[in-house]
DNA sequence: ATATCAATTGAAAGCCTTTTCACGATATGT
DNA sequence: ACATATCGTGAAAAGGCTTTCAATTGATAT
């Protein structure tokens, strides 16, 4: 049998399909009994509004797209954990769009637009100011409400929901140079992440501060060749503490320190970033700055469902706090 | 201004809504230089199809439903990455289900059968034969195709897309017996997964081939409750070898081996599964059955798309291959 | 020149809802 | 009892597209 329709509950019901319709959708417009009569035939005929022709005829679709370059990265994978409970509460479906870096970003996202999404979550760390913009003015254009996630920009009318990371990068340095650390070095991604930028910024002004000479290493994000970059800090680096922009880059040093006779952490004391699994599977267990990846998600989740609706919205840049978890990697 | 229509096209380019359609959906249809005058119009105007519109109209959503139950597991985020990639190429939208545990299974895929998608793709390792049945059930009859990834089933009728774990569970084992270790412990979940459930299957076979006894020790996916768990081991139990259905627990394993004093992999030797990341970020670094997840993903969605053309598919039960990646935690 | 056929196009129906509008019925106030 | 407001309901339009069917055009064959 094909799936009910509206119009086989109306006749099925005896009533007319405007009023099936309201029993869905304002159930209090409609009288108590045929309310009742409409609602056991609805369910003795399995019957399920079909949301696209609901999605067509209200300019709703109850679906928001998710936008992201790479959901294997587990800060991406965490953050949308946050964002589907979230979701599932609001009711609003999930959408994934995947732009890849080599991929033109306007022309995403107005392929996106056409999706009819009700809104937009942008996720990413990586994003320049300029492409910020470009996807706001499209938006805007189409009168899309959306939200960024983890992302970092100045700009005061971009409704976003992040940490403060530069705070942390200069905290988390603080907290080594209480320690009594002199050569601290900062382990960074080749590539120019916003969000890494924003702590090394941190890490600076901490450094600074406390008369001692910042000393940033970029390296990949590839585990092997990490390695092999670790390996000429032992031979000519006076180092005795560093911290990674992410636990697996801090990790992946431990275990070339160890290797070259170090000890952790009274030779070299080393944090990380994130606070991820990796932080509590490395030996000794790694120092980590916790980053509420889930409630990024989940809070901008929420954001965007207020944004949707026309709730009033108090402040649409929200910073969420983060901590410092000490482990053995510190003293 | 308002987004364009296929009516605002048709009228600028001088010819009827029916010809703008063909010329996006059946181009060889309509004569080149009307094809070309519309095409003009369409870039001029920014003119991009409503997707919910042509869905209700075509009964086809170019959407397929991606149902898992926790996408922060590392391995659903890698094959949701394959997913991605291969609907990409296809020019397929991602909807994500999460259905949690709790929930209703049979209530929820009648859910997403009402959201219209072409097809599903349902990612699950822990998924009952029964549940198995029940989904199948509401699919066939609803007329959606389906593929299951990564999951666990007899039923020669169900495409499903995996790897034969009871021989991955094999030959690891045998990988360890060869090295001429006699007790062998399977450490895994407390809960029951169909997958780790053929690990044990491929485990027990090995160990029973070579006269050995077989010995399961389960313990919980928590890390903090696993390094508890382990104690035990190094107070009273005989051990040579470990392996871990997940790289995390063999890791965590082993970081409890070391810290009690014992040399891997010349005292135990460790090997996990899945060959994560983990498995390179440990010390020393983990041998480990590699597991295909991204390409599982990938395989999937392309059989799905097949499936969904009603194009001819030789084979609906797809096991992909695996391989041993021995590092220094085994000889 | 006429019949036949293929190629191209347009008109209109249909996809399944929501939502506006109007109508009759009932309730309220005087 | 009468005017007025409220409630409950149905008819019909609208949403933006695909697709069928028929009409028109031009070309080819006789």
């Amino acid at each position: 049998m094909p799936q009910a329709t509206i119009y086989s509950v109306a006749i099925a019901a005896g009533v007319s399909l405007a009023t099936v319709s309201r029993v869905l959708n304002n159930p209090e417009k409609v009288k108590e009994d045929t309310r009742e009569r409409v609602l056991k035939v609805i369910k003795e005929l399995g019957y399920r509004p079909n949301v696209i022709a609901r999605g067509l005829a209200s300019r709703k679709t109850t679906t928001v797209g998710v936008v992201i370059s790479d959901i294997t990265r587990a800060s991406v994978s965490e953050m949308l954990g946050g964002i589907s409970d979230i979701a599932l509460n609001y009711q609003y479906s999930i959408k994934i769009f995947t732009i890849h870096e080599d991929m033109d970003v306007i022309d995403s996202v107005q392929k996106i637009v056409s999706e009819q999404v009700d809104g937009i979550l942008y996720l990413n760390d990586e994003l320049s100011d300029k492409r910020v913009s470009d996807v706001k003015r499209i938006l805007d254009q189409n009168n899309i409400p959306y939200v960024f996630a983890n992302v970092v920009t100045e700009d005061e009318e971009t409704p976003v929901v992040s940490i403060d990371y530069e705070k942390a990068g200069y905290e988390i340095t603080k907290e080594l140079i209480a320690d009594n650390r002199k050569n601290i070095y900062l382990l960074s991604t080749a590539r120019r992440y916003s969000v890494n930028e924003k702590k090394e910024a941190g890490y600076i002004k901490a450094m600074e501060e406390a008369s001692l000479d910042p000393k940033i290493f970029r390296t990949s994000g590839d585990t092997s060749v990490n390695r092999q970059h670790f390996s000429s800090f032992f031979a000519d680096k006076k180092v005795d503490a560093a911290i990674g922009v992410r636990d697996s880059i801090a990790v992946s040093f431990m275990n070339v320190a160890v290797q070259n006779g170090r000890e952790v952490p009274k030779d070299i004391a080393i944090a990380g970033f994130q606070n991820t699994k990796y932080a509590t599977l490395s030996r000794p267990m790694l120092t980590s700055l916790d980053i509420p990846v889930y409630d990024i998600g989940a809070v901008s989740m929420r954001l965007l469902t207020k944004l949707m609706n026309d709730q009033e919205v108090e402040n649409i840049r929200i910073s969420l706090p983060h901590f410092i978890v000490k482990r053995e990697s510190t003293k």
